[in-house]
Order: structure tokens, then sequence, then C-alpha cells
RNA sequence: GCCGGAGUGGCGGAAUGGCAGACGCGCUGGACUCAAAAUCCAGUGAUCGCAAGAUCGUGUGGGUUCAAGUCCCACCUCCGGUACCA
């Protein structure tokens, strides 16, 4: 009794195509053939497993790469490891195993499950970020960025080497110089705030502090400097926001990219602040004179996108940090702004600016000057304006700014409207009363000479008479900040950068790159993983022997901190093309031939930082030659998620009655209650006891109580999660693969069910009785495979199946091409006779989706001859699919009342007379005159009658 | 608040402006069986009707069109992201 039996048949498969090295890929495309690089975001190992969230972008690629080799073209499909990562140091810090141990197991676990898959992956290519063959060249690439500077002009990044001197610094001697340098690297040392919480002992990673506290544990976290490691990604904001124009990438994927970067062209503005007596003498000399990259110490520097509303300026912020506070603050604010700063300063930047809290701030006694009124405006302090955008101060328009509006409000600050709304809007005369704000386009009043026109049409013009006055000027800003990127962790890159110390054992300040003959930089052996209770990194824990170095003669500490788990997904798409290369960290030529990724699947989680940080390092290494093309990713796709079973949740008392969802509420301690503020509790309540009343679910005991349905994500917590090795035993990994394909399209989030696994292994299950004889005692075709050719209407279901499924998995829409060929079997299996190319056919189009039972078919069919995920794809006869006779729609006023039967391609004349002849037709039109006729070929005809 | 995405049978979903609900799940009936499972066949949006058939029907309300799930306007709900970037 050859039953389908995966158990058996896809490990013998998998065995098979390792052995055969079926899906190896060869060094440089095959000459002729077009190259295919098709990529899936490769995984963290964690410890628990893969997760049924993982397979589906790898068999939607794994697809795309099978089909594309069927149809000649060479393929490079690899996978890979970002191992390193906190779960593998937590462990450490538990348990004291290394971390290397528990990553290589978690590692072979991951490979043992994707190889149950069948997925076509070239297993030779494949790499693990935490692999020392591998951090070498992360390593090498962080030198490359530190010995590059940005050369705005060009729009370039160039060697530190060319970085031209100023004169002045150059007279300053080598330490100037090399100090001037290490300013203007794309990789630099700053001060900056790290989340150190004191009773862990340790630094946190932002997403490990949840609302000022530590996700474990709930201990306080603080906001303390420490001296970190900075990437200049800003110097490419530019280029990384032009770049995504020539993408083709989901447009909601690129707008997330732009906002991120977020580009703003305004001005910036100098507001005098050295008192109103000076203002017109300070004025004359300015005129004519351009503003300076720094502000001279008499103006208060404001960066606007509004300057057209600077006529309604009615007053100054500035942030908490901003250099010039003291300065500004008079003696009687005094006390009152200091206590401010302090209390802002205890706040992180995510506590200041959360929820829609009320505008806080304090007056700092001293004015500014509105250089078109002329009129001196107070400066306040507020923490709603953030030091580290902009230029830290603004202008504040209350008339025409929503938060400047609810500051002027709470301060009682004069609102004066500079901008008339339109005579249409609603609010407009509260707008013009100063007791509503309007950020919209209107009429320009009260500036002037710019009177009366377009507010947006005079942004350029009151811009540029300002910078002949020499007030203001141009300028474009970046809500991008440079990426914070060392982290003070154990399992991670070490830096490649030697400090250099003087005899004594201080640092001078001075570093240099570790020789690129001593890379990698292994990270040290250390006895204990717990952290040391201070927030330098814990690699200040490891031996001297390591943390010293000493290079012709001059003696050096090593950089303790070790890079974020960005950096090794930065680049790992470079390194599969030329994985064990130990020379280059890419021979030119192969990176020329593969290059760029023609297809990226992964989460939407990934959509902001992964992918900007991947293409900032890909510009970079563009610049200094290392890559050929300008982006790495051509064409990018976000699977959707996978949510559990869908679940009916119901409410009960604490007596166990029943509460309708309707009437369930959350109080103020965010307890779920009834109607009556009666405490309820959640319970789960099985299908069959549920029914639809309505657009709601309700008890079928007990109508008037509704039910909550909804599927939530997968979690530990919830207990939903679907376990992809037991999917694998039930049903085999054909059934899962295609069941993931089945479920809806690719980029949709959907609800997983175990009963539609089922449904396609029952699928998969008809595809076998259809060929294999089921009563045979060995595995042999079916009786009903014929040696004949299809007749009409097998050939046209043949040739239908053949073109759909080809044209929807060159188009990605998996889930319809499966159902076109359930459609095929469903059909075929009703025949008596089942050609052999019918069902040689069928099985061909299967093999990128069900790779196991399509090889196991091939071989019944072919009885060994060859393997059906290396054979040609079929191609479809048009000419089989044209029918001499279709069943046309007959309508009348726009209903159908009808159907004809006529050939595809009869005229209008031919249809309207069969239509007419129709006995139904007939009745419908008898007595109404016909006043049009709308006739679409082979589609439908209507008559619009009267 | 803002920015995305989505609302279609009991459920997942399908439909270049042209027959709404392909395909699958579930359900109902039938065949096979002593029986069940498995398999095969048929049916399955709602309402009315013995039937032929008719009417209604893609979140709501309006519009464009011979024709709207699809296009336009206004709104509602859900999901995801984001949070004062001047």
């Amino acid at each position: 009794m050859p039953r389908y039996n995966p158990a058996e048949i896809e490990p013998r498969w998998q065995a098979y195509w390792e052995r055969h090295k079926t899906f190896a890929t060869d060094a440089l495309p095959k000459p002729g053939q077009k190259k295919r690089y098709i990529l899936d975001m490769f995984p963290y190992p964690s410890g628990d497993g893969l997760h049924v969230g993982h397979p589906e972008g790898y068999t939607a690629t794994d697809i795309v790469s099978r089909f594309a080799r069927m149809r000649g073209e060479s393929v490079l499909h690899p996978m890979g490891f970002d191992s390193f990562g906190l779960p593998a140091e937590e462990h450490a810090i538990k348990t004291g195993e290394h971390p290397r141990v528990q990553t290589y197991r978690n590692i072979d676990n991951f490979t043992r499950q994707l190889k149950m898959l069948g997925f076509s992956y070239d297993w030779d290519r494949s790499l693990a970020t935490t692999d020392e063959e591998y951090f070498r060249w992360t390593q090498a690439i962080f030198l490359v960025i530190y010995d590059t500077w940005f050369d705005t002009e060009r729009q370039v990044g160039r060697p530190i080497a060319e970085l031209p001197i100023p004169a002045e610094v150059a007279a300053k001697g080598a330490g100037a110089i090399s100090e001037y340098q290490d300013r203007h690297r794309l990789a630099y040392q700053d001060d900056a705030l790290v989340n150190w919480c004191p009773a862990l002992g340790t630094v946190l990673a932002n997403e490990e502090v949840v609302d000022g506290l530590s996700e474990r544990g709930g201990h306080p976290v603080q906001r303390i400097p420490l001296r970190q490691w900075m990437l200049r990604i800003t110097a490419y904001a530019e280029r990384l926001e032009a770049g995504l124009e020539g993408l083709d990438w989901p447009a909601g994927i690129k707008k997330l990219q732009r906002d991120w970067i977020g580009r703003s062209t305004g001005a910036e503005v100098d507001f005098y602040i050295g008192g109103e007596e000076t203002f017109a003498a300070w004025q004359a000399a300015r005129r004519g004179k351009p503003l300076g990259d720094t502000p001279s110490n008499d103006v208060l520097r404001v960066y606007t996108t509004r300057p057209d509303t600077l006529y309604g300026a009615t007053y100054m912020v500035i942030a908490p940090e901003h250099p010039l506070v003291e300065r500004l603050t008079t003696q009687g604010q005094s006390a009152e702004v200091v206590a401010y700063r302090q209390q802002a300063s205890f706040k992180s930047d995510r506590e200041r600016t959360e929820g829609e809290k009320a505008k806080t701030g304090v007056f700092t006694g001293s004015h500014a000057i509105n250089p078109v009124t002329g009129r001196p405006i107070p400066i306040w302090v507020a923490d709603y304006v953030l030091a580290t955008y902009g230029t830290g101060a603004i202008m504040a328009v209350p008339a025409h700014d929503t938060r400047d509006f609810e500051f002027a409000v709470a301060y009682g600050l004069p609102v004066v409207a500079v901008i008339e709304p339109p005579a249409d809007f609603d609010g407009r005369d509260a707008v013009m009363a100063g007791q509503a704000c309007f950020v919209g386009v209107g009429k320009v009043i009260g500036s002037g000479e710019f009177d009366g026109r377009d507010s947006d049409e005079v942004k350029s013009a009151i811009t540029r008479r300002l910078a002949d006055a020499g007030l203001a000027r141009e300028a474009i800003n970046y809500k991008l900040r440079d990426w914070l990127f060392s982290r003070q962790r154990f399992w991670g890159e070490p830096f490649p950068v030697l400090h250099e110390l003087d005899a004594a054992g201080k640092p001078t300040g001075r570093k240099r790159a570790v020789p690129d003959d001593q890379l990698p930089v292994r990270l040290p052996e250390l006895a204990d993983f717990r952290p040391h209770g201070r927030p330098e990194p814990p690699l200040e824990k490891a031996a001297e022997d390591w943390l010293y170095v000493t290079i012709d003669g001059v003696r050096y500490k090593r950089e303790t901190n070790t890079m974020p788990q960005w950096a090794g997904s930065c680049w790992y798409y470079l390194r599969y093309i030329d994985p064990r290369n130990a020379g280059r960290l890419v021979d030119t030529q192969k990176e020329r031939a593969w290059m760029p990724v023609d297809l990226y699947v992964g989460g939407a989680e990934h959509a902001v930082l992964h992918l900007l940080y991947s293409r900032f390092w890909h510009k970079v290494l563009y610049d200094r030659g290392w890559v050929s093309t300008p982006e790495p990713f051509g064409r990018l796709i976000n699977q959707g998620m996978i949510l559990g079973e869908v679940e009916f949740t119901g409410y009960q008392t604490e007596a166990g009655d029943w509460v309708s969802s309707r009437d369930v509420r959350r109080d103020a301690q965010s307890n779920r209650v009834d109607g009556k503020g009666n405490v309820v509790k959640a319970v789960q309540v099985a299908e069959e006891d549920v029914e639809k009343s309505g657009d709601n679910f309700v008890l079928k005991s007990d109508p008037a109580i509704r039910i909550d349905s909804r599927a939530h994500k997968m979690s530990k917590s919830r207990g939903n999660v679907v376990n992809p090795d037991a999917v694998v035993r039930d049903y085999g990994a054909d059934s899962l693969r295609l069941y993931e394909m089945f479920m809806g399209p690719l980029e949709a989030t959907k609800p997983w069910s175990m009963a539609g696994v089922g449904g396609v292994r029952g699928f998969l299950d008809r595809v076998w009785r259809m060929i294999v004889d089921e009563r045979a005692d060995a595995l042999g075709l079916s009786p009903a495979v014929v040696d004949e050719p299809c007749d009409a209407e097998q050939a046209r279901v043949l040739h239908g199946t053949i073109k759909k499924v080809t044209e929807d998995t060159e188009g990605l829409s998996f889930n319809t091409a499966i159902a076109r060929m359930m459609e095929f079997t469903n059909h075929f299996t009703r025949c008596e006779k089942r050609p052999r190319e019918a069902m040689e056919a069928i099985v061909t189009l299967l093999a990128p989706y069900a790779p196991h039972i399509a090889e196991e078919l091939w071989m019944v069919l072919r009885g060994g001859e060859g393997c059906v995920s290396l054979r040609e794809w079929p191609a479809w006869d048009e000419a089989a699919l044209v029918q001499n006779e279709i069943d046309l729609p007959v309508q009348i006023n726009g209903k159908v009342r009808g159907k004809i039967f006529v050939a595809p391609d009869a005229d209008e004349a031919a249809v309207t007379e069969v239509a007419r002849r129709d006995e139904r037709i007939a009745e419908w039109l008898g007595g109404k005159s016909i006043v049009k006729t709308i006739f679409v070929p082979g589609r439908l005809v209507n008559f619009v009658v009267k």
C-alpha cells in the first residue's frame, strides 16, 4: 500500500540533494545565464528554535529560487545566522556557559530545522556573524569607515589621508592634525548618554528599558554620559534619501525610511540678543555678509521651516541643554531656570517626548529682537524644544504652530496671526483673534511688504530678503541622528582600535587601527560573564595580555566596547558571494557578477534600522571602491506576520455568570469590569459553543452574551505558538510550505489554522493518488495514467494551469498559483484517463512549492531518470487555451438576465442576434426599446432599455 | 494626534471597472461499509418561493458610469507603526 508518507520521503530527498549538491552555486553565474541573487533576512538563532513566521518568507524565496533555476537562471540563494546578541550573553551570565557554546548549539538546531523544510540553499556558503573568519571582515569594514571622511562638497566618502588640513591646524603639529582627522572620520568617539542600571550593574540597550525601568526586574535606569563610538550616518542623509527613488521597494517602507531620515527645508535665522539699543548698529553691520557656520555670540540662531511666519514670532524657546542658557538667564530668573534644567536632565529623551503632556518651561529673563519687526521678544527655556535637532532653539509662532500655541496659552504669551486662513476655514475668526492656531496655507497679513501674497510663496522670498541683510540663510535639516555604534557588552565584535598610552600608562587620546594582518581581534576568554558593577564594558575584565598590546615600541590599550548586533547584518549579503575568501571581504569579480540582491524578503520590523544601516555601510564601501553598486537591495518584499489561531473570548464574573463583551470596559486600574463595575475575567470559549448573530459572535447557549473573536500574535505567554517541528511531524514539510503559501498574500497578516494545514495535506494526498497506484503492493504508476495525448478539455486545463502558475509565481501570488494546481488536480482526478504529459507537467509545476513529493512522483513517472528540481520549466501553448464556444453573460440595464453560447470572437451583430433569439432575454426585452448596446468582445453584452 | 494597511459567506481568502464569493476549511446530504474512518460524488451568501425564478448583498452614507468590491468625496471600525524634529 504505497501511501503518501512524507516522513519517509522528505528526509530521503533531502539526503539526495545534499549528496548530489543539487543546489550548489558556481562561483560565478554560468555564461549566458541571467543571474538572480535571492536573499532572506537571516535569523537570530534563538534557543526557541524556528518560529512558523520564519518559513513563510523562506518558502517564498525558495519557490522563486527553484523556479528561476528551472528557467535556466544562475541562482544565488544562501542562508546564515545573525548570531551575536543579548540572549546568549544573558544565558552565559545565568549559567556560566560560554555564549559561543549556546550560540553554535542553536545554530545547529536552526540548521537542522531549515534542512528539514527542504530549502534549496547552497549550504556551503552558510555563515554566522560570530564566526571569526566572518567578523574579521566586519572589523575590516569598520576600519574602512574609520578611515573615511565625508567630502560634503562632492557628497562622497574619501580616505582620511585626503582630508585637507587647514593651515592653522597644521601649524599646531601632528597632535592637532590627528585630532582634526578624528573629528572628521565617519567613525568617531563622543560622549553619549547610556542606560545604566545600578541595580543590575549593567548598561542596557534601549529596547531593554521600558518607561525608565529595566525590562527585567523593573529597576530604575539612569542616563549617564559615557565615551561612545558613533558612526556619521548623517553625512549620508542626502544620498540615503535620494537613493530610495530608484528602488523597487514597497512604497510604505520607502516612506518610513524617508520619515526616519526626516529631511526638511527652511532657513536658519539669527536673532539679535545684544539689546535693543545696539540692534540698529548690529543690523547695519550685518548687511551683505553671509551667515557663518558658527553663529556669533551676540545672536541666538534658530532653524525654521516656516520663514513665512517670522512676523508672528512672539517669543523664543531654547532647549534646556542649549549652551546659551546660562548667558541668557538673568539674575532674577536664575533659581527657576537652574531648577528647571536639573529636572529636565533627569528625564530621558523618550520620557520627555512621550505622551501629550502639558508643556512646561521657564522665562530666562532675556529678550531677543525679532529681525523683521524690530521688537523685543522674550526667550524661554522649555523641554519641548530638543537640543539635538536644528540649532536647539526656535522662534515660536503660536498663531501658526500647535506646540507653540499650547505653550503660549499655558504661559499667557501673545498670539499674533500673520496668515489669514481661507474663507471656508472653520475656525477662521478664532485664528484672527489669536484664540486658535492655523497651520495651513493662506494669505500673508501683518508682514509689511509681504502682505497679500500666498504664505507658501513668501517662504523663499522672506528668506532671500533676510539673507541679503545678512540675517538668515537657507538650510536643510534631518531628523536622522548619528548612529550610536558601541555597546557595553561581551557578546559582540570587538572594535579593532587601539588607544595609545604614555609612559605612565595614561591614554594620550591618540588612537590607531589594529593592523590588518592582526585581524580578527578575537574576544578574550573571560572566566566570569557576570557584570562587574561599573558602567564600563565587560571586556575591561579581560586579562592584561589581551587588554594591552605593544606595536613598534608604543604601548596601547584595546578598545573594550563591542559593536551592536546590527554590525554583522549590515554586510552579510556581500560575504555570501565569496564566503571563504581569506584575503578580501569579497572578490571584486564575483561581487560585480552577483550584486545587487535581486529579491530580498523579510519582516517589516527591519523596515527602518537594518535596511538603513546596511544601505549606509554599502554606500561607504561603494565610495571606497569595495562594491560596484550604489544600493545593495534592488527589490524588497515584506512578508506579513502570522498570528495564532483565532480565539473566542468570553467574560465571566467571579460567580461564573457570563457577561456580554459589549458591556466589558477597563476601569482606572485597567481591570476588566462589567457595566456595574464588577471585575470580570476573560475565558476562552470553544468554537462549537459560539455562533454568529448579525455582525457579532454570541454564545449558543445564551445569544444575549456577545463573544469577542480575534487572532493574536503568537507568544509563549499566550500559549498559541505553533512549532514547525510538530507540523512537519504531523503533516510533512511540503504541507507546511504549501500551507504557509496558501494562507493568503505573502505580505498580509494572517491567522494560523491547523485545519488549513490539513486541507493542503489533503491536496497533496490527492495529487499522490492521481499518479500513484495505491492499491498495488509496490510503488508504481496508477493505471489511469496513460501514454495518450490530452483531449481538448484536458489540454485547456493543463495549459491554463501552466500559464497561471508561471505568471503567479513570477508575481509572487503563490496562493492563487496553488489554487490553480488544486483545480487541475480536481479535474484530472475525475478523468478516467490521465495523460502522462499532464501528470509530468503538474509535478514539474509543483516542484518549487512541494519539492519532496514532486521528486518522488517524478521518480514514479520517469523511473529515476534525473531530478525534477533541475528540470526545465514547462511552457504553455496559447492555442490550447482557446475555446470554440463561451457562455457570454447578457445584461439588461446592467443586470445579468441570461447567458448565450457564442464563439469567443463573435462580433456585436452576431451576439445581439443570438441574444435577441434567447427566450428569456426576449421576454425581458419585450415591449421595451433598446436605447444603447454595450458590447465588450468576449466578456459581455449589456442592453440599456427603456 | 499623525502616518501606513485593511474591512467581501460560519472561517482563511479570490476577482485587468464587465457573471462577486475561485481555491481551501467547516457544514449538509448521498455512495462505499455490518459500522466507523478514509475515499468518492453533490450541495452550501441571505430572504421569499413547491419550482421556474425574483429580490437583496463586498464596513456606512453619497457620487461618477451602460456597468463599482474595484474610481471619487465624507465618515465608521480594526490592525500595525510613530510620538513635540520647529
